[in-house]
DNA sequence: CGGGGTTCCTGGCCGC
DNA sequence: TGCGGCCAGGAACCCC
């Protein structure tokens, strides 16, 4: 389930590797998902960006059009650069670069998805086009997050996967996230010192992530095929049942707005 | 237009 | 050992 770190992982990685060149052909998977990766041929990669768990490959094919191929990795995806064609079942496209190498998006279970679009043009992805700030934009101040998520009255874990307010954070994070901050993820309403500490312990959160290389709970590698070890230092997420590493209660496990939670119940008592 | 429910997918795991 | 059932979950999509 790749989140910001995870994404930011790979982008770095890939970036260097396909930067600058030429995609000459393309083979996709027939689901609408990643169909449109043909879409791709003729252009040249500009570059790798992110965009809170979405990747942004930039696409010139020179006079005319300047555009973007959005991956999103969804819970399985990961890319890959090889010599060869792949030849693995779960290769849902790939493109072949002038240099005879070949770009790759491997999805198991098919919830990732991929769309060519004109460079910037996020309306076909809902999401995308109405993502809040980056978590470490300097502009995102805690008085702006805290009024961003008044403007709501979704409970707060909910707030968090929205991307709407923080982008980024998926369900590992936005756990990890609350439990240091103390919050209930069923809490509806968030004051003013308790969204400035949250925000710094989404921010501490991430980058420690980052800084080990991601979660790697099953399917997740960086192009190079490395495992993240992040999740050797996970506090909360998915360990239900477990004492609270702060206080020793029991960890608390149940389902919030369709999703498995992990919270503790006294450090986050309502 | 925000919010809620539904759907897409497959492999690992559990219990019989 | 084999296998049915269950679970993981981000975002598009539909509807009110």
């Amino acid at each position: 389930m790749p989140e910001l770190p995870e994404v930011e992982s790979i982008r770095g990685q890939l970036e260097p590797l396909i930067r600058g060149a030429r995609i000459i052909g393309a083979t996709a998977h027939p689901s609408a998902k990643f169909s449109s990766a043909p879409n791709a041929v003729g252009h040249v990669v500009t570059g790798v960006g992110r965009r809170g768990k979405y990747l942004l490959v930039g696409l010139d094919a020179g006079r005319d059009s300047q555009r973007e191929l959005i991956i999103h990795l969804g819970m399985t995806g990961g890319l890959q650069v090889d010599d060869q064609r792949p030849r693995d079942p779960h290769c849902r496209a790939w493109w072949h670069l002038d240099d005879g190498r070949h770009l790759w998006f491997r999805d198991v279970r098919r919830f990732g998805r991929l769309v060519v679009v004109n460079r910037g043009d996020h309306r076909s992805l809902p999401t995308l086009h109405a993502m809040g700030p980056e978590p470490f934009d300097p502009k995102l101040g805690p008085r702006r997050f805290h009024r961003s998520l008044a403007s709501t009255r979704q409970r707060i874990k909910t707030s968090l996967l929205s991307q709407r307010h923080v982008a980024g954070l998926g369900n590992i994070y936005a756990d990890e996230s609350l439990w240091r901050s103390r919050i209930s993820p069923v809490s509806r309403r968030v004051g003013p010192e308790r969204a400035d500490r949250l925000l710094g312990d989404i921010r501490n959160v991430l980058a420690e992530a980052l800084r080990h290389g991601g979660t790697t709970l099953r399917d997740y590698r960086t192009p190079d095929g490395s495992r993240g070890r992040n999740q050797y230092r996970l506090d909360c997420y998915g360990r239900a049942g477990q004492p609270c590493p702060a206080c020793g209660t029991t960890l608390a496990g149940r389902i919030v707005d369709q999703r498995s939670t992990t919270w503790c119940p006294t450090c986050q008592a309502r």
